[in-house]
RNA sequence: GGACAGGUGGGUGAGCUGGCUGAAACCACAUCCCUGCUAAGGAUGCGUACUGGCAACGGUACCGAGGGUUCGAAUCCCUCCCUGUCCGCCA
């Protein structure tokens, strides 16, 4: 959520900001307006509640002087009346402004490219170059049939379009990367942690998924209960309501969790192979930092994304993200996307992000610095998509027989 | 899922025959004093959010959540959520 404060006071500031991820001036121009008005409600609103408590407090001396209380009652009786009324005007308020508030991005950091959609982000450097194939390297889903490594069809059969199974190497292969991720991340400082899949509306609130993006989401009928679609949202929430203390932080963590996604509007894209399930595996880095040590914790995200791919060989690219092609939360963030020769492009595989306070102060992170609480920051990142590294394996380790050869680091997870 | 017991500040835990309780006490924590050594004693401070004020210091709300009764609720009533114990079920 947007600082409400900090919009009151540098409107032009943010609304420039914020232009870059497209959003409309009028919608600042109101919620604004609605935090200025709620403001005086709530003036108006307390200066009658002050009257009532002062009011309520003379019934027992009246009492004991064994005077009459009918008098005051009535006038009681009367502010409480106005109480009421302005109480519904505050209510309704705080409800437009929430919803106002909750449906507004995050501010871009100035280092954000200018920008509509992915066409417009920047590449900041290439890692490892693509290796010349002596044949004609062959898409994933293709290996995948021939290896009889992936069952595109029961997958369907079992829940629907967009699921499948993995079988025999496919199988092992996901599982020794899951393993040999969590140790990569381990050894950067990350500790492990294993959360629920299922989580509540609040911790989907917390981390933005909510409201803006339910449609996304799969819910469970009748429980209020939703899928998680990374383990951002266990991860990050597990410190929902908390104030930690100034040397607990950062906090780095690392998680495997499988995600679910509707992947709405995404119909008729990648709908061959595994590029794009409804449930995949995914080796998720997030950190809680205060203020001034996102920007190095970021770093240090993206740098361990990227040794992982370099430690299995994987030519892949960084890329910072555009205003318009920029997630809800984030004020920065870098993609890396890998190599992959079958499709002859780079796709992404990782994408991490520094939401600033913006996670935290929906979620009410905070520390004690002194003796004042403070937002903290949150970013998160994948560290890697376990299913698309897969496929990136598969691709890039593809030999002229039709087998797969196995990265090196690899050996001992097998 | 059924029965009973509970949900109070960082923790333990009073209050729960309605007003003197935003909340005792103890512990933890912070600062200071004393003392001098592996420990003790004393003083003060110590919830969160919003809000007024340069500040000192005030105001409002919050005792699981949401409603209700009342001039007034942590305290009474209702609904929901959660925790514990026992039973049932189960990897």
């Amino acid at each position: 959520m947007l600082d409400l404060k900090l919009l009151q006071n540098n409107f032009e500031d943010i609304a420039k900001k914020l232009r870059k991820k497209g959003l409309k001036e009028d919608v600042l121009k109101e919620l604004k307006r609605l935090f200025i008005t709620l403001k005086e409600q709530r003036a108006k609103l307390e200066a009658l509640q002050a009257k009532k408590n002062e009011k309520s407090k003379l019934f027992p001396i009246y009492k004991k002087e064994q005077k009459d209380i009918s008098k005051l009652k009535k006038e009681l009786d009367e502010i409480k009346e106005s109480i009421i009324f302005e109480q519904n005007e505050v209510n309704r308020l705080e409800k437009e402004l929430e919803e106002y508030a909750l449906n507004i991005p995050n501010i871009p950091d100035d280092e954000v490219p200018e920008g509509k959609d992915e066409e417009d982000n920047i590449e900041i450097k290439r890692v490892l170059t693509p290796k010349e194939f002596s044949f004609e390297p062959k898409e994933h889903w293709e290996l995948a049939q021939e290896l009889d490594w992936i069952d595109f069809k029961r997958g369907v059969k079992l829940a629907k379009s967009r699921f499948s199974v993995l079988k025999n190497g496919a199988a092992k292969l996901e599982r020794a990367l899951i393993n040999y991720m969590l140790d990569f991340n381990t050894k950067r400082g990350f500790s492990e942690v294993c959360v629920p899949y299922i989580v509540n509306k609040d911790s989907m609130l917390g981390t933005g998924q909510l409201p803006k993006f339910e449609d996304d989401l799969f819910k469970i009928e009748d429980e209020k209960l939703y899928l998680i679609p990374t383990a951002e949202v266990p991860l990050t929430n597990l410190y929902r309501d908390e104030i930690l203390k100034e040397d607990e932080l950062p906090i780095l963590m690392t998680s495997y969790s499988a995600c679910f996604r509707k992947e709405a509007g995404s119909a008729g894209r990648d709908t061959r192979g595994i590029i794009r399930q409804h449930q995949f595996d995914k080796v998720e880095l997030v950190s809680i930092t205060k203020p001034e040590q996102s920007d190095e914790v970021f770093d240090k995200m993206v740098e361990c994304a990227s040794d992982l791919l370099t430690s299995l060989a994987l030519p892949h690219r960084l890329v910072m993200l555009c205003g318009g092609d920029l997630g809800f939360g984030a004020t920065k963030t870098i993609d890396l996307e890998v190599w992959l020769p079958g499709q002859g492009k780079y796709r992404e595989i990782s994408s991490v992000s520094n939401t600033r306070d913006f996670q935290a102060r929906r979620a009410k992170i905070r520390y004690k610095e002194g003796k004042k609480n403070r937002l903290v920051h949150t970013l998160n990142g994948s560290s890697l998509a376990v299913g698309r590294t897969l496929i990136a394996i598969m691709e890039n380790y593809q030999q002229e027989d039709g087998t797969i050869a196995i990265p090196e680091v690899l050996k001992e997870y097998l």
